[in-house]
DNA sequence: TCTACAAGTTAACCTTGGCTAAAATACTGT
DNA sequence: ACAGTATTTTAGCCAAGGTTAACTTGTAGA
């Protein structure tokens, strides 16, 4: 409970509470139209049924390409989650058809595991790129990018992506 | 389940699979050390156990200042979740005590609540402004911030703010 | 070989956040 | 005043993701 906590609610950006407006029409910035509303609601709840799934393929993908096999302790072990929590996800991966195994043995990817890892594994490299490239250390950026990765639609990771391109440039 | 699909998984990026490495270290891009990535799914965990109640709080604090008041059908409505959802989450907000209100009437934040909404609202605001300032479209960029906003950590918000500010005076 | 220990699974439990259907309460117009 | 409608709550259901504890299976060393 204690490294979590540099999302710090209490105390933080109390020092400069108004410059949050470089535009004027912040205050009192109207309520989107309430169907608009809700559908920015229910695309963050679409990304939270995938995201644990796409954070498992990933992770299984760069186990089996740096280590040869990826075995459910060293799942358990990166994701800080016991081996029994890890156990009940990959039968939920199974019956999804985004990993095979046989008990007792180390875990493999399907075709749509691995197309879903290397989906995720770009999408998760372009937002720590772009954190990198905006100046945010490499500690916080890859903390962050952990969780926004399932938050950026494809526009906005475009846009990261010609951020980086071109902050990478101006450093050459 | 068609509006959510600007998230798209098949046939997206598919186009440019190379240009993802501005730098070289990129390919076979080391795995961090196992309790630092533990750390990193720690804090998503931690994130996700908050998230719901910042953005109901929030959509409240926002209700009574151009409403006048927050009767949970409107959050029914602008969450796009039933009112029995609603009803059982709103318990739970007053037990945690951010939330007050007497049976069958309009919801009040306590001091606490409204604590949490200022942060909330506070730190929603500068996501979605950095990203209207990156150059992502509003529509875009209220969808995104929506959930990144519970990943940004301190570190990476005052980037954010520091970004939006400038890019607001090169543009006058 | 067989015994210990490591690795994986299963069972039983919990909380969160959804749902529908039904019941209770409040409000409004005649 | 009260009938009808709108709002809110409750009850009962479900899946996901977490836990611990107990059991099973695999493997390596003496
Ligand atoms: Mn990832
Ligand atoms: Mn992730
Ligand atoms: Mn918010
Ligand atoms: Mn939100």
């Amino acid at each position: 409970m204690l490294p979590y906590e540099h999302f710090g609610y209490i105390g933080a950006m109390t020092d400069s509470p108004n410059d949050v407006t470089p535009d004027r029409l912040c205050k009192a910035d109207a309520l989107p139209p309430s169907d608009q509303h809700a559908q920015q609601y229910a695309a963050v709840r679409n990304a939270h049924e995938t995201e644990l799934l796409e954070d498992y393929v990933e992770l299984i993908a760069d186990l089996l390409e740096h280590q040869g096999e990826a075995r459910s302790t060293d799942i358990a072990a990166r994701m800080g989650v016991s081996q029994a929590t890890v156990s009940k996800t990959v039968t939920r991966l199974k019956s999804l058809g985004l990993v095979s195994s046989k008990p007792y043995r180390s875990l493999f990817l399907t075709e749509k595991g691995e197309a879903m890892a290397a989906m995720s594994h770009q999408r998760h490299a372009i937002v720590l790129q772009f954190l990198r490239a905006l100046g945010v250390s490499d500690r916080t950026a890859r903390i962050d990018a952990e969780g926004m990765e399932h938050h950026v639609s494809q526009e906005t990771l475009e846009i990261m992506q010609r951020y980086t391109r071109e902050q990478g440039r101006r450093d050459a």
